[in-house]
DNA sequence: TTAATAGTGTCTATAAGACATTATATG
DNA sequence: CATATAATGTCTTATAGACACTATTAA
């Protein structure tokens, strides 16, 4: 067995590298953060756009999980987002440097909390929308397998828990939640059955004061345990016929 | 940013390992294969019990799950198992031999598959049943919760996926795999309706052949899909009152 | 009073839970 | 025939889906 005949110094390290696939929801439509890869002639990729990332600092970051959060806040300023693993990649041809492992993060933000560029080495950020099963552009590295996966996670999750209610600020509406659900879905939720679902789950309680606008107010609300979505006892499932 | 201001040779790189969480049912029980570390005097944690895994060798294996199976062949002689990952684990203390990041993944084999010990630096390793979240001893580096975390998964998705079956050989009958279910979930499944829910899921077909004993013979099934697990539309839930 | 959205009610279809009953093999 | 387990049937209950209806605000 490897890890008692030789020792760790005799393998050649990997390189070891953290990306942040972040979601956010704007204008009815759900978006991904990704930044320009650097132009310099040492980097692999020059020009294009990529996951938000880089290598783990073992002096800065005391786990994965912070350094995943570092660089979220980084790009966003965002502190405390929903943050889950999605998993890792590693193989020797991913990275043209060499053997590269990465642990991969996702994230979902409320649109309004975040301000793009606020690091010191501030590069080029943009959010894209998701059409399909991607942003309908080639992306560095394995970023497209990564995003795609992080996509299907997201809509398969959004079918037995609560996951897209992370795309909204602390309070909102019945109605805002049904409809950051459809969006992730990308189809129409039943208002009626939607919220009885959600009120019976035990996922959200009422918050003080109501949201006005040209119509009748609405109640707002927010998660009762905003660390972890709730399981639904059903999927999502259309009538058959 | 990191990746862009500095070189990865400047970076000091983290240790990269795979663990493999490899679960079977052995006499209506849920185990777990653990291996003993070795006794060296540079080992850490000498002659504990640890879950199988050791160092990335990017010589040899060609991605992490390449590594991963290499790992669970060695320990098992199985080779096409069922594979997902678990997650990743990677900070500054979990070994004292440094900020290492482990790769985990999670196996289910039918116990007649498995040959213990045919690697060539064959270590000393033993299946464990599994009580409550853990094996009842503490095990080697932060393999405890890795482990917890693994149990927790499976019994997790044991209530809306069809993961139990994995634990089965190639063909067999409803009430093996109903039992195999209750196993997992440490509860009694009914049969009427665990019948209805696998037959229509569409997760098996018929193959030839039935299983005779000393009763009325049953009819053998094996997986329609082998590589990916099927959802069910809603998660075993037993009626409120 | 109208427009717009919040919120509720009704009916039905689906599938699980609980448990009883029938079917088919061996010894 | 007795025994054991496979396989099916019946009845109830919970909840989602479809969609209609009522409530409450601003303009």
């Amino acid at each position: 067995m490897a890890r008692s005949t030789r020792s760790p110094q005799e393998f050649p390290r990997p390189l070891t590298t953290v990306d942040v696939v972040i979601f956010t929801v704007i204008d009815d439509q759900l978006h991904v953060l990704l930044v320009k890869r650097p132009t310099g002639d040492a980097e692999p990729h020059p020009g294009m756009w990529a996951l938000p990332g880089g290598y783990v600092d073992i002096e800065r970051d005391k786990d994965l999980e912070a350094c995943a959060l570092h660089k979220l806040k980084e790009k966003t300023g965002v502190v405390s987002p929903y943050l889950e693993q999605l998993g890792s990649w590693g193989n020797a041809s991913r990275d043209p440097r060499g053997w590269t492992a990465t642990h991969v993060y996702f994230a979902m933000l409320p649109h309004e909390a975040v301000k793009l560029g606020q690091g010191k080495h501030a590069t080029e950020t943009g959010w894209f929308p998701i059409e399909g099963d991607g942003v309908g552009r080639k992306l560095a590295f394995d970023h497209g397998v990564i995003l795609e996966t992080a996509i299907s996670r997201l809509r398969g999750k959004a079918e037995y828990t609560s996951l897209p209610a992370y795309l909204l600020p602390e309070t909102f509406t019945l109605s805002e939640l049904q409809h950051v659900f459809s969006v992730v879905l990308g189809r129409p939720v039943d208002k009626s059955g939607f919220r009885t679902r959600v009120l019976s789950s035990g996922l959200v309680e009422e918050a003080d004061g109501m949201k006005t606008g040209p119509s009748r107010p609405a109640q707002l609300y927010r998660l009762k345990t905003p660390k972890n979505p709730t399981f639904f006892p059903r999927t999502f499932s259309p009538r058959k016929q």
